[in-house]
DNA sequence: GCCGTTCTTGACTGATCGGTCATCCATGAA
DNA sequence: TTCATGGATGACCGATCAGTCAAGAACGGC
């Protein structure tokens, strides 16, 4: 009984997802994350009670980090939040479980990816070293 | 001829950079650097024009990035501003470059001994290994 | 039909945002 | 002593922020 929900939970949160990764989680606005769920306030914070709320749904989809999308908002969530935030910094220490031992080194070269910063040296290890 | 400057731009540079690697760019305000710096709105718009002025300024300081607080406001600019700033994008490189081939191991590294993350293993590759 | 429950809608709030500006003041030159 | 210059001060601005809420709408149960 009652009126079901008019959206698909999943479908909202990648969405969420995708404006988090995009700007980062500070300069999201909530204004933006109503655009481009489609959903109104009132939806949104009925559902996940907050904007932080949001972001942890989205964060808590990416357990198993595939893809750079989720490696974006592992980044966005390690940087911003997860210093100040422990629920996050727990999910965060979940996902880079996930990842493996080399999970730093994995967030660092995305995290340089992203910046379309070119200093990864990108087959040699040493500016010395010559290629043919 | 004219009134002197009141302030060393160094230390009120320095004290922005504290602000900036504490929470991140987008979530210091203004205020908070007037607080942190000391000085009045008025005195930090002429002196650096905007607050991505003053970030600039601190991002320009740290062309040589040696220790946490260096690195830390790296990680800032690459993940919040680089993606969409030319000129911090072009800032960050320079100190990647400085870093040497293994910038972004470094940055990954410090990036979750920040989040307080624990998950590089510090002296085995695998969560099989035993320590006694 | 009617009711209880849950979701939807969007107007609204007070707080805070980055940035501006008129006014005042300290200085060196004349 | 007067003046031009540029820094200091803090009140002020419109815009935007995250979050709230009263009203209406869609359902299942009866």
């Amino acid at each position: 009984m009652a009126r079901p929900r008019s959206f698909d939970e999943a479908v909202v949160v990648d969405a969420a997802a995708r404006c988090f990764t995009e700007v980062g989680y500070a300069a999201t606005s909530v204004d933006d994350l109503v655009g481009a769920t489609g959903l109104h306030r009132g939806s949104l914070y009925g559902a996940f009670g907050s904007k932080r709320g949001l972001f942890l749904a989205a964060l808590a989809r990416c357990a198993e980090p595939t893809g750079e999308r989720a490696l974006d908002l592992l980044l966005v969530a390690a940087l911003e939040l997860a210093p100040h935030d422990e629920e996050v910094r727990t999910a965060v220490e979940r996902s880079c479980a996930a990842l493996g031992g080399d999970a730093s080194s994995s967030l660092g070269r995305r995290l340089l990816e992203r910046a379309r910063v070119r200093s990864d040296v990108p087959d040699s290890h040493h500016p010395r070293t010559r290629r043919s």
